[in-house]
DNA sequence: AACCACCTTTGACTTAAATCAAAGTTGCTC
DNA sequence: GAGCAACTTTGATTTAAGTCAAAGGTGGTT
């Protein structure tokens, strides 16, 4: 099916000829300067789906900015549950919340067969030294995953379930569209479950909502492929243009 | 009384000799690199309660480290309803979010009369060029700030009313010890609102849980003025040792 | 292609926290 | 220090989402 047409680098493709370069650490750097970052970064064999990235614990090694596919992190809490703390999709950079005391406080897992750029820490670190923008670039992205991470404690905080899954479903959107693909028709890698659990939700509401969204036809699912026939309403639910696209 | 005993650095006692700077940019700098840092920052009267450090739009011109007092971060909705985002104490560097697109996305306000130092932004990111140190500090406040909220995320979206607000007094609890105030003693410097707003209760739902953790005797709360009786039973209520503790 | 494990949907009932309402406190201003 | 506005507490009622339960789908494996 058209779904299927995901992103598939070349395995061993440089930063600079990347489809996801916009997106990643490379975003105007010259060409001279992505060599350099080129040159520090692994480009291992693809993560098969329900393999891990790292896990809580381990050592902070690696950044891993994400080629293709997509990693759902999570932790595990005091009794024992999975606590999802995000969905990343191609573009994104994971394992900056490991850097304040240097181990990775959460799991990092394939959602389906996914590739990344290993970027090993200390490296990328000494690289931006000297290279202003590298630099600059990173304080951009750990800033940007700061504002995301409170525009989704806003959504946790103060909105009902049905904005929370509007929110969700836009957000998912508009991050397929920025790497250029169809905003309005995706396939949903991760399954309710998980879904719930990153929301704050239970399986049966997220269920109970998205079959409510398809009979007052703002979308058609099935399964976890996804249709949005009205973009708008599911943003006005959200809670207004883009203010929660960020999740 | 007792609790009135802040934290009052002299108006302009320069980084090397500042009470908090263990907390701060400067850590682990060398006596020379805090010189340069110094050199940079401005050190201005206090703000008084109520009055804004900076407004949500406002460009970043500057990140601010709190050297005493408290402050508020807060946006507001689509539907122009007041949103806490966060409480900050000595020590704590705001403006890390405005980083990823040149703007503040929230307003700072002042709880009590609060002594900032403004830290030029432009200049503080040459500085850090070539003082490795204050690079990977940088990195590290802001991996920290990435790592915290999430922290509180999974508060939000997992926990009860009550483990909530016992999350949030044992993290105040833990934040006033790491600055030398007592752990078990000290003065909420937010409203029950303000509070309720930040954990996503309504203000009822705090103060009947205050008032129950009152007649337990886990706490002493009057006012403003809390004494933590059974720091030990706060802790277990707020989901297990420290893993919350980084509210 | 049949089986099985896992995922999803739907319905009935329960519950934690919100809402509504009103009284009681606190502390600031004149 | 009296008055008042803002904050806080407490109680009664409502409601959104959770829990429990069971049926219906899906897709991977042999």
């Amino acid at each position: 099916m058209a779904l299927a047409k995901q992103i598939n680098p070349l395995p061993n493709v440089s930063c600079q000829r990347c489809a996801i370069k916009p997106l990643c650490l490379p975003v105007s750097l010259a060409e001279s300067e992505i060599e350099y970052l080129d040159g520090i970064i692994h480009r291992n064999r693809p993560l098969r789906k329900d393999n891990h990235l790292f896990r809580a614990g381990d050592p902070l090694t690696s950044l891993y900015a994400i080629r293709s596919g997509s990693i759902k992190s999570y932790t595990i809490s005091m009794d024992g549950e999975e606590q999802v703390t995000g969905f990343h999709l191609a573009g994104e950079v994971i394992g900056l919340d490991a850097v304040h005391n240097g181990n990775h406080p959460s799991f990092a897992i394939a959602l389906e067969t996914t590739t990344v750029c290993e970027i090993p820490f200390e490296q990328l670190e000494e690289l931006s030294s000297f290279i202003p923008g590298l630099r600059k670039q990173l304080l951009r992205v750990m800033s940007r995953e700061i504002y995301d991470d409170q525009s989704l404690m806003l959504l946790l905080n103060k909105r009902n379930a049905e904005s929370r899954i509007a929110a969700f479903l836009v957000s998912l959107s508009s991050r397929c569209s920025r790497r250029g693909f169809s905003p309005t028709e995706f396939k949903l890698p991760m399954t309710r479950a998980d879904a719930g659990n990153y929301l704050g939700l239970t399986i049966e509401t997220v269920s109970r909502i998205l079959s409510r969204f398809n009979k007052q036809g703002m979308i058609q699912i099935q399964g976890k492929y996804l249709k949005i026939l009205d973009l708008e309403s599911l943003q006005m639910l959200a809670g207004g243009s883009c203010d929660f696209c960020a999740i």
